[in-house]
RNA sequence: GGCGGCAUAGCCAAGUGGUAAGGCAGAGGUCUGCAAAACCUUUAUUCCCCAGUUCAAAUCUGGGUGCCGCCUCCA
């Protein structure tokens, strides 16, 4: 399969370092609030790469850690009045909620910074040792010089970056560039004990740590949002390498940003959606059809009418399944079977692993799972074998469960009143007593409750 | 200033050399007591503009225009 690499921007031939594993971490959120839709967006593609990968066989070993102590969690911790711990605990809880409520599975790690102080210190110690890091007055600096290929993941070299730099002039640093690893603590802040006196780690070197300590010096496959790339990313490239002398990533995946009026959704400029926020109005499951809609590397602006059109647009991908289901549960079991349709059924499996193959183009992916649903409403009738049913079926949801939907089993119930009417109403219906069947209609929708006559029977939804 | 990305129908969005996927909305039809829903059919002579390469370009090259992002914490 192929994956575009920012490394060296192209698309590449994925090649695991283990034939049949794969090595994943991506950079989880810093604590600090409810998580919004654009970091949802790139929790939920490498949620869909993990499946996909795993779909295709490979065992996967997914890291994502969790910030749990930087700035903005003691400052918001300050606001409040409680411990940043507190904060911390909370928002990693909420974070749970909202990843559950996304259809974003649990990683096989999720590591936080403060239970990994222990190491991070290590490995800062390593790079002062090899000369990549300097002290000065309890602080710890990467020196940037140091390391030669600094800007290889941005595209920049160090002078360019000089030359834009808005970082504030930093006496201590011997480069503007120089980013810390470790920060004396402020009385009051939460700190640990470490060589250089009592502090917390930095921002970059967490994940440096974190990725090494599980899943070794050079892993598969590393990602994050796009506004990693730089510094976030480079810099933990920089710390990586200068410490272990060895590749740290072999591929870097970057998710495009989610747009609201085609700017960038960010927690600085306050124009986003909390997941939370969309939960309340909208189905998650037509959050996900529209996330993998477009593809990962594209960026994708979000609006309420474009997650209305994907709630139509799952809706069509549900009745296909419950249409399958009524039709199993009426078929006739047979030993002949229409070969020629059970054929091109089982086609769509090749079809979608050929695109999703291509750099994991679900956008593709999701044409084909409707290319099959158009199959199977135009050539699949009560008719057909059960066998070639069950087949239809099992294709639709192995297609589907990559990619997260189509996974709600809802079962609603009805006041027994409520149940009665319907029954009355299908009883006036029979007579041909029309105008009374009409009037229960109306009552109930006085209710909130649609009925639709199908050739199923009645259907009844909630507006 | 440096680096990177994007521009495809009313809207969203795939497609990176072989003659425009898919979804939403719209239109027509089937079904139906009616309604609704569902399903089917249909909707871009053309891919921001100009020039070039080629038998062949949305796709490659050069030039332009517009938009976005990173270079400060951000998924």
């Amino acid at each position: 399969m192929k994956l575009y690499n920012t490394l060296t921007q192209t698309k590449e031939e994925f090649v695991p370092i283990v034939p049949g594993e794969i090595k994943m971490y991506a950079c989880g959120p810093t604590v600090y609030n409810f998580f919004h839709i654009g970091n949802a967006r790139t929790f939920m593609v490498f949620d869909g790469m993990r499946r996909y990968f795993e779909y295709r066989g490979y065992k996967v070993t997914f890291v994502q850690n969790f910030t749990d102590i930087d700035d903005k969690i003691i400052q918001r911790a300050n606001e409040e009045n409680v411990t940043s711990e507190e904060i911390s605990e909370k928002y990693i809880k909420e974070y749970f909620k909202d990843a559950e409520s996304l259809g974003i599975q649990k990683a096989d790690v999720h590591p936080r910074v403060t239970e990994n102080i222990d190491e991070i210190i290590e490995f800062i110690d390593t790079l002062i040792k090899k000369g990549y890091a300097y002290e000065v007055a309890g602080d710890v600096y990467f020196d940037v010089s140091k390391f030669k290929e600094y800007g290889k993941l941005s595209k920049q070299s160090l002078s360019d970056l000089q030359a834009g730099s808005r970082i504030e002039i930093n006496e201590d640093k011997k480069n503007p560039l120089d980013f810390v690893l470790w920060k004396l603590a402020k009385p009051e802040e939460p700190s640990w004990e470490s060589p250089w006196g009592l502090g917390r780690p930095g921002w970059h070197i967490e994940c440096s740590a974190m990725a090494q300590k599980y899943l070794g010096e050079t892993i598969d496959i590393h990602g994050g949002g796009g506004d990693l790339i730089f510094p976030h990313h480079e810099n933990e490239i920089a710390q990586s390498e200068a410490c272990s002398g060895k590749p740290f990533a072999n591929y870097w995946v970057h998710v495009g940003y989610l747009n609201i009026d085609n700017k960038k959704m960010s927690k600085s400029l306050s124009n986003f959606f909390t997941t939370r926020e969309i939960a309340e109005e909208f189905d998650l499951e037509a959050l996900r059809l529209f996330m993998f809609s477009a593809h990962y590397r594209n960026p994708l602006n979000f609006s309420r009418e474009l997650l209305e059109s994907a709630e139509h647009a799952l809706e069509r991908l549900y009745n296909a399944k419950h249409n399958l289901e009524y039709l199993l549960e009426n078929a006739k079991d047979r030993t002949e079977i229409e070969t020629e349709l059970q054929k091109s059924i089982l086609e769509y499996r090749e079809k979608f692993i050929k695109v999703m193959d291509d750099d994991f183009n679900t956008a593709d992916g999701i044409a084909v799972i409707f290319d099959l649903v158009k199959e199977i409403n135009t050539n699949i009738t009560a008719d057909t074998s059960k066998t070639v049913i069950q087949t239809a079926y099992d294709m639709l949801m192995e297609l589907t469960v990559v990619l997260g939907i189509l996974q709600k089993e809802e079962e609603e119930y009805l006041d027994e009143e409520i149940e009665q009417l319907i029954a009355q109403r299908q009883q006036a219906r029979k007579e041909k007593n029309f105008e009374l069947a009409d009037k229960i209609r109306d009552e109930l929708k006085e209710q909130g409750i649609i009925l639709e006559d199908t050739p199923q029977g009645v259907k009844w939804r909630r507006v």
